[in-house]
DNA sequence: TATCATAGAACGAACGTTCGTTCTAGCGGA
DNA sequence: TCCGCTAGAACGAACGTTCGTTCTATGATA
């Protein structure tokens, strides 16, 4: 016996899936309704009748993705001991994602979507931002790492990984992240470790 | 006495400043060119007789912010005797930049002007970005820094600046990018040297 | 089982708007 | 007079969206 209506939603996965490929490639504003339609596979009128417009699909996108971050950053930083093993985690994580979801990752992470989601608050001002700042003030406490500003701390651990992320995703970097993960890490737990 | 024809660019120099504040709030195709002639006080026509078209008063500015980093690179890296102080001296010019010229740094290190500027490579191929490589392999060679793979070293030394920037001139950060130099270069120093 | 009724998913041509760009007329200093 | 420059109306293309219609699956009725 089938689940209830498993395929209800076919169609609109369909057409996030295909907006995640074609606004990661040539952006929001580089991707018409018609890119859309052709390369999901889905009418301009079934379109319509999942989303209401193009910015909610863009909205769509943007808050699963957010979401699914938000749940991976608050699960390392609850059940990992220390500090340095959530930020590895997470770190790894990250990398992992780099390989095996690029298009997810330039979405998040490169997109200036104030351009696009006006009333959406900038990334870093959202909920794994948020924690990650609220775990580095309790590591601190703790010392387990050095005592600095807590916006210096988040930076110095995630601002080199982040940028050796966009290097890949953009196609710069031609080996996969997870082989520099090492070298990467020993720098950042050099930098904040007490 | 004057420069010859100090003026005769007067109204390009209005665009191109129009623009850069235009692009930075609101995006290259948020912006209208109905919007770059209200902004500079330039008529439709006027316009056009300066830039060909839109794309290139965005070429336009890009190439001449790229050009002044790349000089403001070439110049610390060359006349600064170790890496540490080149680094130093341009993480302090990235920061002051950061407070004095926003715009400036906000459409060059936070657009993705592949949407835009397709024939342009990312800024991470850039000159700049090259200088960097290279003299880090120097002062690897030299002992200065610990060996590494010279894309995590350069990561790891600009990474977490360039973030602090995004967040400064998104707004996020509250106080001068300049009170955490200090705290901010003692990381990447711990990080890095040998 | 056969027939009809209904809901809503799918369709794509057509619409109105906005955009970047072109065009033509005219201004003003040399 | 000439010419660099300015002006802004007009143009055509492309866009997001709408809407009247068709298709399809399901349920009700007899």
């Amino acid at each position: 016996m089938k689940d209830i209506d498993p395929y209800q939603n076919e169609p609109r996965q369909e057409i996030l899936d295909a907006t995640l490929r074609l606004f990661s490639a040539k952006g929001y504003f580089g991707t018409s309704m018609q890119d859309i339609r052709k390369e999901s596979g889905v009418s301009i009128g079934a379109i319509y009748h999942y989303f209401k417009n193009k910015e909610e699909i863009a909205t769509a996108l943007y808050d699963a993705l957010l979401e699914q971050m938000s749940e991976r950053t608050n699960h390392y930083l609850t059940t990992e001991k220390t500090f340095e093993a959530a930020c590895q985690a997470l770190i790894k994580y990250f990398f992992a994602m780099a390989e095996e979801t690029p298009h997810a990752l330039q979405f998040l992470l490169y997109a200036r979507h104030r351009e696009f989601l006006p009333h959406k608050n900038p990334i870093c001002t959202a909920k794994p931002f948020e924690l990650l700042i609220e775990a580095g003030k309790r590591a601190m406490a703790a010392g387990e790492v050095r005592q600095m500003h807590p916006v210096v701390l988040a930076t110095t651990v995630f601002g080199s990984p982040m940028r050796l992320i966009l290097l890949r995703v953009d196609g710069i970097m031609e080996f996969p992240l997870t082989d520099f993960f090492e070298e990467s890490w020993g720098c950042i737990w050099r930098a904040v470790s007490a």
